[in-house]
DNA sequence: ATGAAAGCGCTAACAA
DNA sequence: TTGTTAGCGCTTTCAT
């Protein structure tokens, strides 16, 4: 019986006052039992547990956050600016979403994850941040959105970017030196013997434009020539771009210097159909360290991110932030991994 | 001046009153303009709105879903009880989730994502959908947790999972149909000579459960054997667990078939540091037919399912059921996939 | 230790 | 067309 009320989508019992009625108390006993609230006669509480057991009785979230002006979710929300066709699949960013699930579980908060597209609604970061539904809110890449989100990082504390931090900004971010990361693998591939690598990748978004800096700051520094190649994130233009561009004929680069390891993995599987070794007549380098970089064929020589690393101080820092604590921005050493390909 | 406020993180305008003694109205009437409600004074209305933007003024969602009964947001639910240590960031799901985002987003929804782990919350289930919080809910994945969420189904119309589907059963699910895809994979692996085939997976969840009964009903028939060997998914554990199935004293089966591209990979990896050729001497079979498959070296030969348009399926008999139509479940047909490694 | 009552910010039925 | 009013279900003073 009791089980049977406790399956159903609408028990009878689905207010605080129809279980104080049951009770016979009111409504803010019954509220004060159920929050293991200090003064209740334990007895009291007790059977007021044990009623709302019985039957299947759950408080209304909704309510209880407007009351107390807390909703304990954190919103994250995934700009899709300078890709718009990019997927919210895009392999890095699940990862990195896995592990903020599994950081803020930790913690108690719910995550309420909104993909945007700036294009389609300017007003997207004050609209997610004023709804009143979030308490705060982690932002996955900051895609071509830097400004927008520095207009806000005064304003509002509990904002956490993942990203690119570039000298003086003013919001809070967690993210790699891309910069460092790109002169690695541009002093990698030179050191391998490259005189002219290809970056593959999309510099409209800003780590992406900071790791291609920091390749072509290394490369002319060892008077090496680089040229960047477009290529988007997304799996379907990806597999056609990076074709267009290592397709026999318009090969003069020596050495592949991908944005991500999925553009890497792309470039591998091209090259193989053109018959292209990698590393002998090609090296490729990527960068992430995703999980499956280990288990290419070769192996992928690439630039490692701690994404878990990243994760959970991203979230460390947004719980300082809602106690009111200004945080400073965290910037995590990539490394060099070297496997089979560079 | 009104880019400040917009930016601030609360504007002194906050409620609908405020802004209605701006505007010189009653907060019904800015209620309505905002709703862009039929009947409110066009010139009103505009005026309305243009002051609501000036004052970035946003509505408080929790107090509008609280009124309305309707919150726009759909509950995911990840459970993790056959595999505990299981990130919410294994790829298939990740994929699925990104697709549900997608989907979801192109209906007006928000997303909200939980984790939950059974054993630790056995009431997992009835708190998330009782709680007010969302209009509907997904469950991705049946884990252990099938008889859990047939007794909810009947009580609560707007649920969908995914997963495996068993003869009679009472909930909406939209998966593949594993047990086919287990007979196709069983099938090709001993067409190709296989005498003993070894499954990885664990089949304490039903849908690699299904799987492996697919490929072990095949097998009988044509006279094979096939073991089931114990392979989570979480990476971790998963490495150490395919070495210590795979290193070479162990092996006397001749074939494999993985309950996941992800675990197949896995497999490659430690097949070739064991020197062991794939797929002359083992062949491998994966399932899922994730983007990274055909990456592989040699690609890897699996079967695939639809994760796009299961994910979109999802939502759509979610939709449906929100509108109060009892639909049925949606069995895909997996496509054996043959490419290198089988 | 408990009850009564106010109110979180919004929407919608009813009046005007 | 707009204003008034009564809640949505909960939490938290303030009384008792």
């Amino acid at each position: 019986m009791s089980a049977k009320l406790a399956t159903m989508g609408r028990p009878a019992v689905r207010t605080l006052s129809d279980l104080a009625r049951i009770a016979g108390v009111s409504a803010g006993t019954v509220s004060r039992a159920l929050a293991g609230n200090s003064l209740v006669n334990t007895e009291t509480r007790e059977r007021i547990v044990a009623l709302a057991r019985e039957h299947g009785f759950r408080p209304n979230q909704m309510a209880s956050s407007l009351r107390r002006q807390k909703t304990d979710v954190i919103g994250i929300a995934i700009p899709l600016g300078h890709d718009q066709r990019q997927q919210i699949s895009d392999t890095f960013f699940m990862t990195l979403l896995g592990h903020l699930a599994d950081a803020l579980t930790e913690r108690g908060y719910d995550l309420r994850l909104r993909r945007v597209i700036p294009e389609r609604d300017a007003d997207w970061l004050d609209r997610f941040i004023g709804s009143g539904m979030i308490d705060g809110i982690l932002v996955i890449g900051q895609s071509d959105q830097f400004d927008r989100i520095e207009a806000v990082a005064d304003g509002y504390l509990p904002m956490v970017v993942w990203g690119n931090y570039s000298e003086g900004q003013r919001h809070c971010v967690v993210g790699s030196d891309n910069r460092l990361g790109g002169r690695l693998a541009a002093e990698r591939l030179i050191a391998g013997g490259a005189r002219h690598i290809y970056f593959l990748g999309d510099t409209s978004a800003v780590e992406f434009a900071a790791r291609y800096a920091g390749a072509a700051e290394a490369a002319e520094r060892m008077g090496v020539a680089i040229t960047p190649l477009m290529s988007h994130l997304s799996s379907d233009r990806l597999e056609a771009e990076v074709a267009a561009n290592l397709d026999r004929d318009f090969v003069t680069g020596d050495a592949i210097f991908a944005a991500t390891d999925s553009i890497a993995m792309a470039c591998l599987a091209r090259l193989k159909a053109n018959g292209i070794v990698v590393p002998d007549q090609m090296p490729v380098l990527g960068f992430d360290d995703l999980p499956l970089a280990s288990q290419t064929s070769p192996p992928l020589t690439t630039i490692r991110q701690d994404i878990r690393a990243g994760a959970f101080a991203m979230v460390d820092l947004l719980v300082r932030r809602l106690a009111g604590e200004v945080t400073e921005s965290v910037v995590m050493p990539p490394r060099l991994i070297v496997r089979g390909t560079a």
